[in-house]
This record gives structure tokens, sequence and C-alpha cells, in this order.
DNA sequence: ACACATACAACAATCGATTGCAATAACAAT
DNA sequence: ATTGTTATTGCAATCGATTGTTGTATGTGT
């Protein structure tokens, strides 16, 4: 019974080992699930037999034949920002917890980063047939996109804002109330002169802003001004230094729409012998753990991104067991830390 | 010529709609992958109709009859340090340039995060039939698998060492060098109690710590202490918090295996009130994004993951294209900076 | 000895496309 | 009128599995 070093032939499919082992091809299928249907002998022959030759069932035919895949797709549309890139570290860090979540449930990650040019850039992912369902990192500008796909495809869960009456179920965070925790942050510091720096054509982040205004209303400041970035982040660095440079002694309190944006303020604030938060305050957003990792520690608000992605995929796989599962909106905590 | 705004009826394949369009199944084919050998006419009228109902042929029954997926498989074995997290940085950060890489190419990517129990662990991924190749991310202590499976499978290209008369194609960099160059570099600082810090049962740490080893014994120093540390980033930061508290001022140069790990040690360092680098020396390895993004800077050796995920890449379609690509081993660069 | 249940395995349809080959029609050339 | 081309389209095999149905021994009960 010992398996030969270099197998005799190699064994493509189920009828060549059905022929070796002189039964159909539907007996060894069986036999190699471990079905009970077929005799105990030559379930272990059959078994054996596929051991020694190194086979294993074709999953794209088994795919193809059970309707299901075992496969989510994570998708991140780069409608808005199309220098953006993968390894963009919020998206890393959701991405790492989708991935844990995902396979201890036995499923695989299919990744696409999609720059939405057809129009019907999600269609064709919902349609594939390749995937079980799909996780949306961002709504970018391509809410409408995404809603019209929700009508008819189910197992579909994003990342991002829920607004009044969308179909398509979303996790996310209360941006407004965010920028707002930040705000209030900034002020208590005793900061007057409030900056929010990040590109608000993204809408997650044009609440960000929004709040700001309200916690700065709020306390009778002057409405804080507006500095856009681009969310690439080999550009970035140059336009917050370029910020920086400018705007100099007229700001002295710093919202950052993300954690990066954040830490690329500090960085450019320390090289011009500017010191946080002695000088000025910065607040970041999305408590990644690069938040913790920067000396100094970023004051920021938390997005708990792995408790998001648990949420995204049990939401998933209700959807995908036929349930409706409802959109989820998680409340921002403010994290005190060095920066503010 | 009006396209429904609701689709009379949901199209499911390509024979329903060859009924409709009162063609046959082939033509339907044909006409939606654009082919020359239909009328123009018929075929104009055939994928307005698709487009009308919102049909898309199925992918998966298309790739089992091509043969080929379109997919490449990403996978990071976890072998010896099982708690290790998708959402490590290093390998975030090489996986975005993977997937910017492959995505550029048109290939989908797969991503899997094996812990290798069975010993067939790869076998199963090479041989699942969905995939066109296969990038490993990190050997691990996977190296008899490695090699065993890259007998017979040809498209796997591997991030990790290069030993000598291995079979697999490996893309790494020289780690025992990178070490020394680290060495140098404490040493050159004036530096004399040298420690290592990481974890040696990965083999390429521990070429790390043999180049400091061997810097330390070209310059007559006493062998540098070895100070292990799990990869596990939770559990990573108090464990070298201890260190340090252990170490005290027994050690003035410390080589992190990893910038991850410089990057805690300096923290906990600046919290004991121990200034970097006025009074200790330290050196990260890898380069990542974060190596720049802390303050101080970190002083590190470069791996250059662009340019190696790049060269994974390419040696990865040479070998699905049936031609033989050796392994890789770029040098190590040491980007000075703050620390050291 | 006969009916009947049980256990096992073979047969063939199915999943949804692709594609080589054959068939048909229209048209030109002889 | 017959043959030869050319342009389209249909037919049916194929990719590699899964699974409901049918068939055949075997064993049991009477």
């Amino acid at each position: 019974m010992n398996e030969p070093a270099s197998p005799p032939l190699r064994i493509r499919n189920i009828a060549e080992l059905a022929k070796l082992a002189g039964v159909s091809t539907g007996t060894v299928s069986r036999a190699l699930a471990g079905k009970a249907l077929v005799n105990q002998e030559t379930r272990e022959r059959i078994q054996a037999l596929a051991r020694a030759h190194g086979f294993r069932p074709n999953q794209m035919a088994r795919r193809l034949r059970v309707q299901e895949t075992k496969v989510i797709g994570v998708v991140v549309p780069l409608g808005h920002e199309q220098r953006q890139h993968l390894s963009d570290p919020f998206f890393m860090t959701i991405l790492g917890h989708l991935a844990d979540a995902l396979t201890e449930s036995g499923y695989d990650i299919m990744l696409s980063r999609v720059i939405p040019d057809a129009d019907d850039w999600l269609e064709r992912i919902a349609d594939s047939g390749m995937l079980d369902g799909v996780l949306l990192i961002g709504q970018s500008n391509q809410f409408a996109a995404i809603e019209r796909v929700a009508q008819w495809y189910r197992p579909l869960v994003v990342w991002g804002m829920h607004q009044p009456g969308q179909v398509h179920c979303a996790v996310g965070v209360d941006n407004r109330l965010g920028g707002q925790l930040a705000g209030e942050c900034l002020i208590q510091a005793g900061r007057k002169r409030l900056a929010f720096l990040g590109e608000t054509i993204a809408p997650e982040l044009a609440q960000r802003y929004l709040g700001l205004c309200d916690a700065a209303q709020a306390s009778g400041l002057a409405q804080p001004i507006k500095l856009d970035t681009h969310l690439a982040s080999d550009i970035m660095a140059g336009e917050i230094a370029a910020h920086i440079e400018r705007i100099g002694a007229e700001v002295d309190g710093i919202a950052a729409g993300s954690d990066l944006i954040a830490m690329h303020a500090v960085r450019a604030l320390a090289d011009r012998g500017i010191d946080v938060p002695q000088q000025v305050s910065v607040t970041g957003f999305d408590d990644l753990p690069l938040a913790e990792q920067t000396i100094p520690r970023l004051t920021t608000i938390s997005q708990s991104v792995a408790i998001g992605a648990r949420a995204m995929v049990s939401a998933l796989f209700e959807r995908i067991a036929g349930h409706d599962a409802p959109s989820v909106e998680m409340a921002p905590v403010l994290v005190r830390r060095d920066t503010a």
C-alpha cells in the first residue's frame, strides 16, 4: 500500500480515475465526496487511488454544476480617484479584516480594483457567475450604479453611507457626527482657527466636513476652511506640505479627512518646526493601526474597521441565505492620543 | 429601439437568448464575443438584445470550456505564525503592488490565507482548476511543500529566498547582506552593543540575524544578542516593550527584523525617555511606506517591494506562457533616515 | 421456493458556455 | 444548367464535475 514516489501517469479528470478503478464516474464523484452511498471498501480504495495519483477534482466544473462558488468578490470602485492605489492603508486594513472573517467561513476572496469606465461595471461583476456575493468598499461616486444593481442582486453589501430610502445594504459610520466629534475635540483644546484637510468629492469626506462646520458653528467660530487633497498617497504628501506652507500660522486646529492625511500633516508640520500638539492640534479619521504607530500617536475618530468588517460579512451571509439584512450605521468614537 | 426600463423576463443563459433571437446558441456565443463570422446585422441585433435584457454570459462556464481563468491566486502561507494577520503591513504593501500589476494585465486575484495543516495545501490550490497561476508571499516553513509542487506546477512564483539548487522560482532580497548592511550602519554610528529584534524561526529573519553577526564579527564586536518577537502585531508591542525594559542600557544598537518591529522598538524606547538616535540607534527592514511615516523616520534596509512585486508578476507571466523564468535576487539598499 | 427489502453502482441528464465541422443559401462563373 | 465560391448559421461534441433515476445482485422473511 505504498504510494509511488512518482505517479505513473497524471490523472486529469474523474473519468480517468474511474477507468483506473474500474467503476463509473458517478461512483468516483460520490467516493471522493465521502458519501455513504458507496461501499466503504470501494470508497476507501478510490480515495487511496486519488491520493496516490495526486488527483483532485476540478473546482471550476464542480462549481458550474453545483451553482455555488464559495467565492466572495471584494471590490473597490475607484470612481473619483483613479490614481488611488490598492495599497491605500484604509482599504488594506478593512480588506485584512474581511479576509479573516471570510476565510474563517470557508470562503475565498476575489479581489477587484475597478475603474468604472463602462457604466455596467457592477452588473458585470454581479452577473459573472463567479461569485456567491459581493462586498463593495466605498461607494465613491457610484451611488446610482450600486442602487441599480442592488434592486435585483441581493448578496451585496457596501461599506459606506446609508441615505434615507436607499435600497442597498450599507455598513458604515455616521461621518457627520464623526466630523463634529473631531471639531469638538479641537475646540476643547482651545483651537479657534480650524481647517479641514481632504477632498470633499468623496461623499464620506464631505459629511465629515459638514460635521466639523456644525461644531464650529455651535461654538460661534468662523467656518473652517477647506483644503483639498487627493487620495493618492504619492501626490498627497506634496499637496499637504504645500497647504501647510501656505496657510502657516492662520490655522491652529486641523481636522484631517483620514489618518493618512493627518499623518502627512503632522509630518509636514514637524518638518517646519511646528510642534504638535503644542502649537497646532491635529485629528485624524478612521483609527487605522497606523494611527497608533506614528510618533506622536494620532488623536482620531474611530470607525472600528474590524467591527465594521464583521458586520459586512454577517450581513452578506444573511443575504446569501435569502434573509434581508438592514443597513448598519455605527457610532464614531473619539480616540484621544497625542496630537490633539 | 428603446431599451425597456424593466426587462420583461430575465435571461439566464445563452440558450434563452438564442430562442429569443431566433438563432442557435453558437451564433449567440459568437455574436457576443464580437466575432466576424456572424453577419454584422445579426451580431448587432443579438448584442442589442443582450444589452436590453442585461444578459452576460456565465464566466464559470466559459472558463471551464476554454480552460483559462484569468485568475491568479495570491497566497500567504502562515506556517510558523498562525496568529499573523492578513493586515500585516508588509503583506498588505506587497499585495497592493501585486494587485496593481495584475489588474493592469486583465487578471483577477484570488486571495487565500492558508494555515498549512494538511500537507497538501499547495497541491490543492495549484490543482483546483480555478487559477492560471499562483503567487506565494513568503515561504514560511513550507520550503519542502513548495519544492514538491514546483516540480510539476510551473506557473508558481514565490516571494522569498533562493537557495542553491532549488526548483521553485523565487523573487527576493539578499537577506544576509541586508542584515550586514544594517549592522555596518549601526557600527558606523559608533554602536558597540548590538541586538537583533525578531523571531528567527522565519528563514528570512534568520538570515538577517546572520548578516548582523557577520558585521559584528568583522568589526571585532561581541556577537549580537537575539531577542525573539512574534510576528502577530497585537502581541508584538508588549513583547518588545518587555525586551526594552529588561535589556535597557546593555544595548545601544538595535537591528530590527522588520520596519514594524523597529517602529514598536522606537516607540518603546521613547516611552522610557530613551532618545533615538541620540542614545540608541535603530534600523528597520523592508522600507515600507510606514518607515517614512513615523517620527522620527526609520533608517531601514530597503527591499523595494514595488520592484519585487513587478518582478514576481512578470516572472509569472513568463511561466504561464511556457517559458522558464529564473529566480531573482535583489540587492538590499540601506536607506538612511533619522533613527541610525 | 418466492416475494420483498436492501445495498450498491451504472446510466444519463445537467450546469452554461465555446468551437470545429457540416450544411445551406446566394451568387458568380463556365 | 452545372459547378464552384463565399458568407452565414446550425449541429453537436466538449470542458469536468454532480446527482436523480434505474438496474442488479444479495440477503431476509415466510
